[in-house]
DNA sequence: CATCTGATG
DNA sequence: CATCAGATG
């Protein structure tokens, strides 16, 4: 106990260093890092040729929060024609000045509810023309879709909702399939569609790692399973699967609980999901699971086109 | 960009390295650290008596962070024979288990809103009586006062309300004063009482930096200072100022916006305000500016009783 | 600027 | 186990 001692002669103690402004960004890959990855992919269409357009997908789960752990850098090492991003949780006031990168074109949609959805495009190519939403009041408001034409296709980027906890919102999901069916099947009819996105579902038992124990959850209830099914039989197809029928513990989400991607218990629910008469041009659909920044993973697709 | 190249042969990147649990905790002094600070006071009564009982009061901001900036390495080297925390923002099932000290009886209460004031004691000496609130059905939901009696002498501790941005809450604050003035004038009545916390105002203009500026904010309104004075005019002595009448820059608190505690722009809220009969028993009254851990400072009563 | 909670995933 | 917003200070 500090009892009656005399003072001591110490000068007083400075103020402790000033803490950073920002706490430590959880770690990484900077754009060095990503030089110890490979990004390179030698798949060429069916008869041969190589690719010469690359559209990435990312659910950065919080634009703010991704852009401080350098989700920038990977835009630009992928370096990909047109890129896509979900769950931005941001509206378009509040984006940091560093989401601006030189040579794209960007389109924000944003929801009503702050923090909540969102979708961004980038584009090294300004489309024809840009629409937002499917064109249904209930879902338009919510920042999940962006639909981008271009000359010999469309680009549907979307976020689809989230059947939630309990599954409280599997009814709005169920409403939401085939809203979005119906709309890139309209779209289909006048121009190929390349649809991507987070599709927040896992489609077949292989596209998860617990399928057993996930089967009354959001991501593989039988109800959101037998959405994409009806998706892929109006003349659509899954790229990844097609490519890779038997590939296994392929996945581009993991919770951030309990370590699950360090131990890959994963689900895959990010997708290119392309008009059948594509499937000639497709080159490689490639999941950049060594890329971190976000629970899920980038998704890209190689095509010639 | 990216082209067709030949798959590299390098190998895995392996995961980046593990976050923290916790995002690096602010740093703040750990027990080796408060060697540096001189604890030591050679004040004894105005007859010349060394002080034998310490008490010490701390407005945490929040007990959980505070436990986690080492908080718990102040009591330790402070070791008061009582201390009275406020603003734990914690219920008694969410404590974390860092807040069992060896030696100390531990009385804590938390408010019904989860996360607001709340607030706590520790006492090496098991209390006769351990008492909440204020009788006042409106506050005593809130979290806001204990109250101790000791053979010799009442212990108040309290979180008093603030009176809010725009001053919404000032309405309820003027409720609060003369129902914990005569709270204590009653306790007054039979035994002296140290009433100590977070008072919530800035008596006189050189309680805190900016007098002029802030006589419409809370903490600095007439009003405020007018419950202050009433509370001293009923046989009360604010014990720093008794015996520093004329210091100057001597603060309790400082906003984290704007580096407000580096350039010392601070608030004198937090007392130790004793009955009149005790103050031949004051030997000392210590605001214990260089210890970190919240938007508040310690402080610290010496007195021989 | 920093603490909480609560919604959301 | 994360994000973000909103309340509170």
């Amino acid at each position: 106990k500090t009892k009656n001692s005399k003072p001591k002669e110490k000068k007083a103690v400075p103020p402790p260093a000033k803490k950073p402004k920002v706490d430590k960004p959880p770690l990484n890959k900077t754009q060095s890092d990503y030089e110890s990855l490979d990004f390179s992919s030698n798949r060429t269409t069916s008869d041969g040729k190589l690719w010469n357009l690359k559209i990435s997908s990312w659910n950065v789960g919080g634009l703010k929060a991704w852009v401080k752990k350098n989700g920038i850098d990977y835009l630009k090492y992928e370096d990909p024609d047109i890129f896509c991003l979900q769950e931005t949780k941001c509206s378009e006031s509040k984006l940091p000045p560093e989401v601006k990168v030189d040579g794209y074109h960007t389109y924000w949609l944003s929801g009503e509810k702050e923090g909540y959805a969102g979708v961004g495009l980038y584009s090294k190519k300004e489309p024809i023309k840009v629409t937002y939403g499917l064109g249904k009041k209930e879902f338009d408001t919510e920042g999940r879709v962006i639909t981008v034409e271009y000359e010999k296709f469309y680009l549907v980027a979307a976020y689809v909702p989230n059947a939630g906890r309990g599954l409280v919102t599997l009814p709005k999901r169920m409403k939401w399939d085939p809203d979005l069916r119906n709309y890139v099947k309209e779209l289909d009819s006048k121009k190929p569609v390349i649809l991507c996105g987070d599709m927040n579902v896992s489609h077949q038992p292989n596209d998860l790692a617990n399928p057993k124990t996930n089967t009354k959850n959001a991501g593989f209830t039988q109800e959101e399973r037998d959405g994409m099914t009806a998706l892929l039989e109006e003349g659509f197809v899954d790229s990844f699967r097609h490519l890779y029928p038997e590939k296994t513990g392929a996945y581009t989400f993991w919770t951030y609980m309990g370590n699950a991607r360090s131990r890959n218990t994963g689900w895959r629910l990010d997708y290119f999901i392309l008009s059948q008469k594509l499937i000639p041009n497709l080159c490689d659909s490639i999941i950049r699971s060594g890329v971190y920044g976000s629970d899920h993973c980038p998704i890209t697709l190689l095509i010639n086109i």
